[in-house]
DNA sequence: TCTGACTTTGCAACCCGGTTGCATCAACTT
DNA sequence: AAGTTGATGCAACCGGGTTGCAAAGTCAGA
């Protein structure tokens, strides 16, 4: 268990501190994504800011991935092991209205878009809000 | 001029007190969406509170919709007048990486997507991003 | 025209997610 | 052992968003 979390670590060039440990154990436990202030909530004796830079070190070493849903605070979910977060990485996120939680799509692409002339594009992010499978009735 | 301005709030059910009349003037001048900090600033006059009551008046009336593009501040943008904030009324929106600023892409829907088992659609939101036509070398 | 109900505005205060400065602590190097 | 680097904990701050409340404005009916 430890020796697979100081892996995936190890493999995003990320020293493996016991807070680290701590925050990606959590992180692989999840199904959907986590906020900074559930994350909060989860180790309740936990700093906030080490929990924040936490996560800003994981996010810039691709271990995980930041989900804005436009539903409050950013979300973020572990990135696949072959992630490298370039567009063809990027999938569809799925927002319930009724739990609040997000989901990664990930075997959904997002679609491609023609732009209007002399629009560069850059990055996409697609998040389609409905009903998730397990509220529904 | 201000007869257009007093129609508009008039189709959309909203009395025009003053402060509308202002804000939704401010509304048609921009050429990409704007968010209430930087409303705050060009009526510096004008209180935030009464400001953010007249978006949330204009938004829940359907003269304008939000944006949310991961970039600070949700933004506002005036609806087309035949818009009922349907799904069909969605389209991509255009986040500028050096501007900073925010297109409605009208032309553009949200392509469909196909979810996965039980997975109901309500919205969708979709921000593309990269340089706009304006910053292009 | 006066009155009372309802709406809008202005001001202040608050909330919360995010962020930073700084001192301390831990790990690693020489 | 001493020095260097990075990680952590704590406190404070910031900014966008939101609310409570009283004053001002609007308007219909008496
Ligand atoms: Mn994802
Ligand atoms: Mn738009
Ligand atoms: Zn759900
Ligand atoms: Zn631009």
């Amino acid at each position: 268990m430890k020796r697979e979390l100081d892996h995936k670590l190890h493999l995003r060039n990320i020293k493996p501190t016991a807070m680290r440990q701590l925050v990606l154990h959590v992180l692989t436990e999840q199904s959907t994504a986590i906020s900074l202030p559930e994350l909060e909530q989860i180790f309740d004796r936990a700093d906030k800011a080490t929990l924040y830079r936490t996560l800003k070190t994981f996010e810039k070493n691709k271990l995980i991935h930041r989900i804005n849903d436009g539903a409050g605070p950013v979300k973020y979910a572990l990135c696949q092991d072959t992630c490298k977060c370039q567009p063809e990485d990027l999938h569809v996120h799925f927002l319930c209205t009724k739990c609040n939680q997000t989901y990664c799509l990930t075997e959904i692409p997002i679609p491609d878009i023609t732009l209007p002339a002399k629009f560069s594009f850059e990055n996409v992010n697609m998040v389609v809000k409905g009903v998730c499978a397990n509220c529904a009735i």
